[in-house]
RNA sequence: GGUACUCUGGCAGAACGGUUAUGCGUGGGCCUGCAAAGCCUAUACAAGGGGGUUCGACUCCCUCGGGUACCUCCA
C-alpha cells in the first residue's frame, strides 16, 4: 500500500510485513466533536479496517489532550474542575464515534496519565541541553535541531522574522515551544524544575514512543497541525531518540463549510451528535469518504442529500440480496472478482476512497440490476453478498438490523396484502403499504412476489 | 507578506502523456393495479486565463489570475 508521506513529499510504501503502528492525534476535550474531527478519525478507520481486513495486525493510538488552557478556561467558566470537562468530553467523544461506527483504538492514552513519562522525557532534553528552564517553564530550544521546518516546509529564519510579538521575554528565541509551563494552580504537578503542567506537543512525542516505539509506521492528524504540533513533535522525538520519528506522516484535509474552514472560532460549526441525529452515520460516512482524504471537503445539505440516495440505493442491493430466491445463474463471479480488485486496487492507491466508493457502487448496481431484471439467482445472490458485506464492513457502513418478531410481522402484512391485491381490493392493499411505510419498511413488487426493504430512519429526509 | 495546496461539465468528484471515468441532477422509457424503490437509456466537446515542451496534455514546464489552509489554539 502507498501513502502520501507530508515529510519527503512523496508517496511511501507502507510496510505490511509485521504490524503496522499507527499514532493518530486525537481531540482535545474541552468540547463536543465536530465533522471536522469526524473526518479525520472516519479516514483513519478505514484505512485500518482495509489493514486489518488484509490479516495485518494493528496497533493504533489515539490520544486525549486532557490538560490544555481550553479546558481550564472551559472550567473555570463552568466553576467545575478541568477534570470533570474532560471527562464529560471524552464520553462525549465516545458517544458521538460509536455512533460513527468507528472501531476503538488499541488505546487511548491521556496526557494527565503520563505525567511521569512526559517528565522523563524532558529530563533527557534537558540533560542534552536541548531543552532549559526559565522563568515560566521549560522550553525546547528549537535552534538546536537544525532540521526545524523540514515537515511544514518552512525555514527557521522566514518563521523568526515573522514571528508574531511574543509576551515572553523569558524565551531564549521566539521560535522556542513549551515543554512544561510553570503553575500554581488547579491541573498541576510537581516536577523536578517546579509545579506546573505539560506543554501541548510533549504529550504526543512521550506517549508515541510509550505504545509504539521509536521510528514507528504512521502518524496522523488533520492537516492544521502539520504547524506547528507535529513539527515540534518532530523536534522533541528526534532529539530524544536520535532516530527518524514516524516512517509516514498522513494529513487528512480539512472539512469547509461555504469554502471556509470549520472552526469554533468562524462559528461555523456542525456537531457530529446534531449532524448524527438528522442524518445517521452512513451517510455522514459515504460524505467523509466522497473525496481524496488529502483535499478539503465541504459541508453541505445537498451533498448530504446526495450520499442519502446512494445509501437507498446500498439498502436496496443488500434486501434484494438478501431475498433473492431465484433459480437462475448470471455467472456473476467474474465481475465479482473485477470489482473486488478495483476496491482493493483503489485503497493500495493511498486510500482512494473516492474511487473505491465507485467500485462499490458499481456492485451495487450490478445486483440491483439483476433484481430488477428478475435476474438474480440465489447462489449469484450468495456470491455477491460476500464481496458486499466485505466492502461494507472496510467502509464501516451499517445497515440496520432487525428482530426475528418485526420480520415475522412484515411478512405477515405482505401476505395478507397480497391477498387483497389479487382480490383486486386495492385500497385495503395499500392500507397496509402505508402501514409499513410508517414503519419506515417499503415494498418492493417483484414479478409474482414482494420483498420489503427496512429503510434507515433519515430524520432530515422529511424536510 | 511568506509557505503549502488547489482551480475539471448544473453540482460532486477521479484518472498521475494517448480510453473525453463515475455518481447526483435532468429528459425519456421499463417494471407496477397505481405507486414507491430499482433498473434501462439519453444528456455535458469540461479542464481558471495565456504561453510553451510533445506526434499527442486534464496530466509536464513557465507565466498571470482566483480560492483555501498554515504562519497563534485548532482534526
Amino acid at each position: 500500500m502507498k501513502i502520501q508521506d507530508t515529510l519527503s513529499n512523496s508517496e511511501q510504501k507502507l510496510d505490511v510485513s509485521k504490524k503496522v503502528r499507527i499514532y493518530l492525534c486525537g481531540v482535545t476535550v474541552y468540547d463536543e466533536s465536530h465533522i471536522g474531527h469526524a473526518r479525520t478519525i472516519i479516514v483513519f478507520d478505514v484505512l485500518r479496517k482495509y489493514l486489518e481486513r488484509k490479516g495485518i495486525e494493528i496497533e493504533f493510538i489515539q490520544n486525549f489532550t486532557d490538560v490544555d488552557d481550553k479546558i481550564i478556561n472551559r472550567a473555570e467558566i463552568e466553576n467545575t474542575t478541568a477534570e470533570k470537562i474532560s471527562i464529560r468530553y471524552i464520553e462525549n467523544y465516545f458517544k458521538d464515534f460509536d455512533g460513527l461506527n468507528v472501531k476503538r483504538a488499541t488505546n487511548y492514552p491521556k496526557a494527565t496519565e503520563h505525567i511521569d513519562d512526559i517528565i522523563k522525557f524532558i529530563e533527557k532534553l534537558i540533560e542534552k541541553q536541548i531543552a532549559y528552564t526559565s522563568k515560566n517553564g521549560v522550553y525546547f530550544s528549537v535552534s538546536k535541531f537544525p532540521e526545524y521546518g523540514k515537515l511544514s516546509k518552512k525555514n527557521i529564519e522566514e518563521l523568526q522574522s515573522g514571528a508574531r510579538i511574543d509576551i515572553d521575554e523569558a524565551k531564549n528565541d521566539p521560535l522556542d515551544f513549551a515543554l512544561w509551563k510553570f503553575s500554581e494552580k488547579k491541573p498541576a504537578w510537581e516536577s523536578p524544575w517546579g509545579k506546573g503542567r505539560p506543554g501541548w506537543h510533549i504529550e504526543c512525542s512521550a506517549m508515541s514512543l510509550k505504545y509504539l516505539g521509536e521510528n514507528f509506521d504512521i502518524h496522523g492528524g488533520g492537516r492544521d497541525l502539520i504547524f506547528p504540533h507535529h513539527e515540534n513533535e518532530i523536534a522533541q522525538s528526534e532529539s530524544f531518540t536520535e532516530s527518524p520519528f514516524a516512517k509516514i506522516w498522513m494529513h487528512v484535509g480539512m472539512v469547509t463549510i461555504n469554502g471556509e474552514k470549520m472552526s469554533k472560532s468562524l462559528g461555523n460549526i456542525k456537531s457530529i451528535k446534531h449532524v448524527l441525529e438528522n442524518w445517521g452515520p452512513n451517510i455522514i460516512r459515504l460524505f467523509c469518504l466522497s473525496g481524496h482524504y488529502s483535499k478539503p471537503i465541504d459541508y453541505s445539505e445537498e451533498l448530504l442529500k446526495e450520499n442519502l440516495t446512494k445509501w437507498r440505493q446500498v439498502e436496496t442491493c443488500y434486501y434484494e440480496l438478501i431475498h433473492a430466491d431465484g433459480e437462475n445463474r448470471e455467472e456473476v463471479n467474474s465481475v465479482m472478482e473485477k470489482i473486488k480488485i478495483e476496491f482493493s486496487n483503489a485503497l493500495e492507491d493511498d486510500l482512494n476512497t473516492h474511487l473505491a466508493l465507485s467500485s462499490f457502487f458499481q456492485l451495487v448496481k450490478e445486483a440491483n440490476r439483476l433484481a430488477a431484471e428478475e435476474k438474480l439467482g440465489k447462489e449469484d445472490a450468495k456470491i455477491i453478498k460476500k464481496e458486499f458485506e466485505s466492502m461494507l464492513q472496510v467502509l464501516g457502513l451499517i445497515i440496520p438490523k432487525m428482530t426475528e418478531n418485526k420480520k415475522q410481522e412484515i411478512t405477515n402484512l405482505i401476505t395478507n396484502r397480497e391477498i387483497f391485491r389479487k382480490e383486486k381490493q386495492f385500497n385495503e392493499a395499500d392500507k397496509i403499504r402505508d402501514k409499513l411505510n410508517e414503519m419506515n419498511v417499503e415494498l418492493i413488487d417483484h414479478k409474482g412476489r414482494t420483498i420489503w426493504m427496512k429503510k434507515e430512519n433519515i430524520k432530515a429526509e422529511k424536510f
